[in-house]
This record gives C-alpha cells, structure tokens and sequence, in this order.
DNA sequence: GCGACAG
DNA sequence: ATCTTGTCGC
C-alpha cells in the first residue's frame, strides 16, 4: 500500500525556501493519539561518507521487538547540513528505504527531534506528514530548549521547555546514562511518546530499532566503501 | 555582535 | 554525521 501523498514532499530548496516551508508543518502536525496499539514499530537511520547517504529501515513486531524485515538504500545528499533543516538533508534518502520496505509500519522511530525544533517542524514530524504515519522523534542531544537532569533511574524524565512551552521531555532510557531527547513527531502524543520509546528500550541508551538500524547501515557503509576500493 | 546549533 | 587510542569506571 503506497504512503499518502502530501505537497510537503518537497526538498530540493534554497534554505530560505526550506524554512518557510517548515512553517506550513506546525499546523499539520497531530500530537494527540491517533494510532491503535501498535503492531510493529520501524527504526530509521542514515549514515553517510562524503555526499553519499546511507539509509537503512528495520521493521520490528511490537511489543516483543522481533525483526519482520529490513532495507537500504543509498544516494546522494543534495542538501548540505543546516541545524533545523535536517529534514531537507535527510528525508529524500529515507523516503525511498520506505518505499522498499513491503509492509507499511504502525509506528516510525526516528534518530531526530520532532516537535522540539525552533519552528516546530522537526525531521519526526515532517517525516510523519509525509508518510502519513505515527512517528516520534527520539534525538541524542538537544537542538533548542533548556531542561534539568532527569533522575537517574531508567523512565525519569524532566520537561525540554523553550520558554514556558514544553516541547518535549529528557528521558533516562538507561539507568546511569544520559537521556535522549523525546518529542512527538505526528499522531502520536508526548506521554505516549514517552511510554512508547521505553517500550522500545532494551536496556541500552538508544531504543532497539535505532540502534540496530545505526549499527546496521554503518556497517553497509563500510563494506560497500571497500568494495568501492577494491574495485578500483 | 556573540553563542548555539538534531545528524 | 565522521575522524580516532587509550582509558576511566561499573
């Protein structure tokens, strides 16, 4: 079943272009719950050497976090690395690793922020619109606001506020560990958000499907960069 | 003007 | 993100 079209699909823009854009997505985006209890759960990232992207997708069974299927692909970036509009730089190369995935996931997990972005239109949500499916944005650092260090003990967290706004929470995936960063990213509501990422937590700082699909396309892009070599 | 700045 | 060795600590 292909995604829903949307007129957001579009990222070969000026920055300046780009940024309007990004003011389209706030009123878009649905942070309330609008998804059924999740089958499966899809983990996207993308790892890239000079222009060249990488771009992997594994799809698990939710809740147990068993493997269905995985894809990659690879391409070239055509927009340079610009914080805020990562989204442009990112979301070409992750929508075609979507398309090749054969079933179509009940929830994406994506290695960005979402609605904790200076216009409120992070890579999560954008990537949500776009293919009109729940995801949440799960990030390793922080793009824009403040928050204290949430408790130590796994599933504390503490308000990511900008101004008096809470734009997304500090979570302890891990006891001991530092927190990611969680905010919504479409259709799926910050609790949930927050409920749903530990749910994905295996005892480790980055949630299964992250994890594994970084580890994954790194991998991809060191061998194939030795293949590069080797054939030259 | 200065510092901050997802991946 | 990526470049990179050893090292501190549970």
């Amino acid at each position: 079943m292909p995604y829903k079209a949307s007129s957001l699909a579009r990222f070969d823009l000026p920055p300046s272009e780009a940024r309007r854009l990004q003011e389209q997505i706030p009123p878009l985006v649905v942070r309330r719950n609008q998804l059924g209890k999740p089958q499966t759960v899809a983990g996207a990232d993308i790892s890239l050497e000079e222009k060249t992207g990488y771009a992997a997708v594994i799809l698990y069974s939710f809740p147990e976090l068993t493997e269905i299927e995985r894809v990659w692909c690879s391409g070239q970036l055509r927009f340079p690395y610009v914080p805020g509009l990562l989204a442009f730089r990112e979301i070409p190369l992750l929508l075609e690793a979507f398309a090749k995935l054969r079933r179509r996931p009940d929830l994406i997990l994506a290695d960005a922020h979402g609605w904790a972005h200076p216009r409120r239109a992070g890579l999560a949500c954008h990537l949500g619109i776009v293919l009109d499916t729940p995801t949440i944005g799960c990030a390793k650092s922080v793009l824009i606001g403040k928050y204290e260090m949430p408790a130590a003990r796994s599933g504390s967290t503490s308000p990511l506020r900008d101004g008096t706004e809470k734009i997304g929470v500090a979570l302890r995936t891990r006891t001991g560990v530092r927190p990611v960063f969680v905010s919504c990213g479409h259709r799926v509501s910050l609790p949930t958000a927050v409920r749903l990422t530990l749910a994905c937590s295996d005892g480790y700082r980055i949630p299964k499907p992250l994890r594994e699909a970084d580890r994954w396309v790194k991998q991809i892009r060191i061998s194939r960069g030795v293949e590069k070599i080797q054939t030259l």
